[in-house]
RNA sequence: GCGUCGGUGACGGAGUGGUCAAUCGUACCAGACUGUAAAUCUGGCGCCCAUUGGGCUACGCAGGUUCGAAUCCUGCCCGACGCA
């Protein structure tokens, strides 16, 4: 039952019919934050997410996700923009790839500005002039990245690690430059050695000053190599960090929970119920994802049945080229990833004949675009050999050709997918 | 013309008798990158074979000293600066 409904049902009773009494529901709505976590459902939150299509084919759905600023189609990219920039773009240039929504980062922007500064300027995207949806990471992630993905050198998704099994990661492990705890984790900035402690509540605090459309819960993000006895009572802490989280909110931004589980059957089951029970907002799918894309697509397997299918579900930094037609055929309706913006700046782009390097001399003396078939506007206006020689002298507007056209690239591939569920076809 | 300092791999620049095919940086070549410690990181970079390894040619040029020279000596060539 929504919570508008409860409070109504109090103040109204007879459905609505009866003797209205206005000072206790405003006083009620007034402390909604009270209300016990189960009853206090998404429907206060100000974003609304309507499935326009189910496709008959698999578990793809077309969708509309209403923010407060604006809607998002999905399917859709969310393209990442750590420190309130998409890097090397200015906001105005990343309206034009058609770019719907993008995600920040609690961890970065607390370290730098300060979400103080963020909150002053009246929100990320009035501080960002970025006028559409956002949301924010909570820096779950950054418990992995600077944490045992910093000592194993390893991503959430393990290709090879050589001796990968004496260097499992059993439970009581602690990673080198963080302490994680009950209360949450002891960060050390690795680039000044800046400590921060960021828990369920600080994280949200900090997440409610940035104001994105859409936050995230706070989690811990386990690293592959975990044995089924650490992923288990990191669950316990995560979960227990979920509920926390739900508690602390007092903002009507959306939140979604994050299921884990790492690549553990019964665990991400396990996770998946106890997330979709607590009245989240939607979902994220979060953890380290297998060691290969059959794997990430079995945990989406296990995942997906049990949440509620009316809410949105959003996969955590996934989302190269080849990731994106299984992902969504498994039911996921928006999905972050670097990988656009990051090879973008490593001078490398992607096209429909595959990746293209920009470092290679051959491009100085190739004169067509990046890709003939695309039609952003660097595809338009640009050549290659310009945009070689760029990235090759270190310039920084050849990343930022790239980008854009990466981006554009990107994000016209989800509309494709899009189409195809539209016509049935996926 | 005299004097001083110097000439090292594509470039900048270490090394000043053996452990030197020569530290390091740049450039170049290859590879990696999936909720961004990321305009980053890793590897290669005289030539020829090779799996560890081996052979050859090299520190301006030509000689010399020495068991051994990029390193010491002599001459020459070139450069910078100073004095005429």
């Amino acid at each position: 039952m929504h919570t508008e409904n409860i409070i109504s049902c109090i103040c109204r009773p007879g459905g609505g019919r009866g003797p209205r009494f206005p000072k206790l529901e405003k006083e009620i709505l007034k402390h909604r934050s009270c209300l016990p976590v189960g009853l206090r459902r998404g429907d206060d939150a100000m974003i609304q997410f309507t499935i326009t299509k189910n496709s008959k084919k698999s578990r793809a759905r077309l969708g509309v996700l209403k923010t407060p600023h604006g809607e998002v189609l999905t399917p859709s990219l969310v393209p990442v923009a750590t420190l309130a920039t998409v890097k090397s773009m200015r906001s105005d240039e990343v309206a034009k790839t058609k770019t719907q929504i993008l995600i920040s980062n609690t961890y970065h922007l607390h370290l730098a500005p300060g979400e103080k500064v963020v909150k002053n300027a009246g929100g990320l995207q009035k501080f960002m002039n970025w006028p559409h949806p956002m949301m924010t990471d909570s820096g779950g992630f950054q418990v992995f990245s600077l944490g045992f993905g910093r000592d194993l050198g390893v991503g959430k998704i393990l290709k090879f690690f050589p001796g990968k099994i004496d260097r499992a990661i059993e439970k009581g492990a602690q990673p080198k430059f963080l302490k994680i705890t009950r209360e949450g984790v002891r960060f050390r900035s690795p680039l000044d050695g800046k400590e921060l402690f960021l828990g369920p509540k600080e994280s949200i605090a900090i997440q409610e000053k940035l104001g994105a459309d859409i936050i995230f819960a706070f989690d811990e993000c386990t690293p592959p190599l975990v044995t089924h006895e650490y992923a288990k009572k990191s669950l316990t802490l995560t979960h227990d960090w979920a509920k926390q989280c739900l508690e602390a909110k007092k903002s009507k931004q959306a939140l979604f929970g994050i299921v884990q589980g790492s690549h553990f059957e019964d665990l991400r089951k396990e996770s998946a119920s106890f997330i979709n029970s607590l009245g989240f907002d939607g979902f994220g799918i979060g953890g380290d994802l297998g060691d290969s894309k059959v794997m990430t697509q079995h945990i989406l397997d296990w995942t997906m049945p049990h949440l509620d299918p009316k809410k949105p579900r959003h996969l955590l930094g996934i989302g190269h080229l080849e990731d994106m037609e299984p992902i969504i055929k498994c039911g996921v309706d928006t999905f972050d990833c670097t990988v656009p913006t990051h090879y973008a700046r490593r001078g490398v782009a992607f096209t429909n004949r595959g990746k293209l390097d920009f470092r290679k001399a051959q491009l100085l003396k190739d004169r067509k675009p990046i890709d003939a078939e695309c039609e952003c506007l660097v595809c338009r206006e640009y050549q290659r050999d310009y945009i070689a020689h760029l990235v090759r002298a270190n310039e920084i507007t050849g990343g930022a050709l790239l980008t854009f056209h990466n981006l554009f690239f990107f994000n016209t591939y989800v509309e494709k997918i899009r189409e195809k569920i539209e016509r049935g076809i996926l």
